[in-house]
DNA sequence: ATATTTGCAAAGCCTTTGCAGGGGA
DNA sequence: TCCCCTGCAAAGGCTTTGCAAATAT
């Protein structure tokens, strides 16, 4: 829920960009993941598609969306208590807030989380995955 | 491997304390996870368990792990990374590093991290998840 | 005696893979 | 034409579940 609508021109050519063939499958897929959805499950991309698109498969849409993670266009986000990878089109460094009570994923801002770690020596940090749980009660955002 | 080995009927009081039978099954677990494991997989601690206990299914040791891990005697772990859980004696609360390489687990103590959330109002925090992830060149601890 | 727990096998869930057919370059 | 992509179904890996036998209180 990154985003303001991509005109499909802008997706195609960010598909090529990534040396992905833009064919109407992942364009379709590619209008809900990247503009729409809200952190998706495969399931619900394969939902929204099925309205939107004669035909798809489910295994085209996770080949689909590993084919986005892989090229960047997309993270693929596996949450300690949820059976399925959800997708992100937020491809910016960030960190996220999980409401306990819904389920629904926040996006945070780094600079909402100052995460500075104190480690031995050796120790050479990569990635940092910060993911806050709680409930929210105001549903604004 | 929070710990120093407990002595098998410390083991059997704390099952005890926690309303959990300790059978002979459950205690052979535990004094694995509890003691010398460094956060295994069900699969390594059924490993472990079937050279030192005569008998035990897979079921029984993810129902102990389970119900383990409900009364809060451990904590289940799951990365992003990872296909399967990993299981820490380590309940209080502390963060992780994952070296990239050889895919062992660190525990950080949570001074090591300093997560100030700057949320909006109406956002209560209940639980911080933090995984860092990179290399070490020092085999230390 | 009654309630739990175990073992085994089968099922479940999410995801990946193999392969033949189809579409794009 | 040639290669990549898709669909379908089947397989795969991890975990849970159902049920009868065994065990604990």
């Amino acid at each position: 829920m990154t985003a303001h609508c991509l005109p499909l021109h802008e997706i195609e050519a960010r598909l090529r960009a990534a040396g992905i063939q833009p064919t109407a499958q992942r364009l379709a897929i590619c209008q809900y993941v990247l503009c729409q959805a809200d952190h998706p499950t495969a399931e619900q991309v394969k939902l929204w598609v099925d309205d939107h698109f004669p035909k798809i498969s489910l295994a085209t849409v996770y080949n689909t969306l590993n084919t986005l993670a892989q090229a960047g266009l997309l993270r693929e986000l596996r949450l300690s208590d949820r059976d399925s990878a959800v997708y992100d089109a937020n491809v910016s460094e960030h960190f996220h807030f999980v409401d306990e009570a819904t389920g629904r994923i926040w996006d945070l801002e780094p600079t909402a989380i100052d995460v500075r770690p104190a480690l031995g020596e050796g120790f050479q940090v990569r990635h940092v995955d910060v993911v806050l749980r709680g409930t929210v009660t105001t549903p604004a955002d």
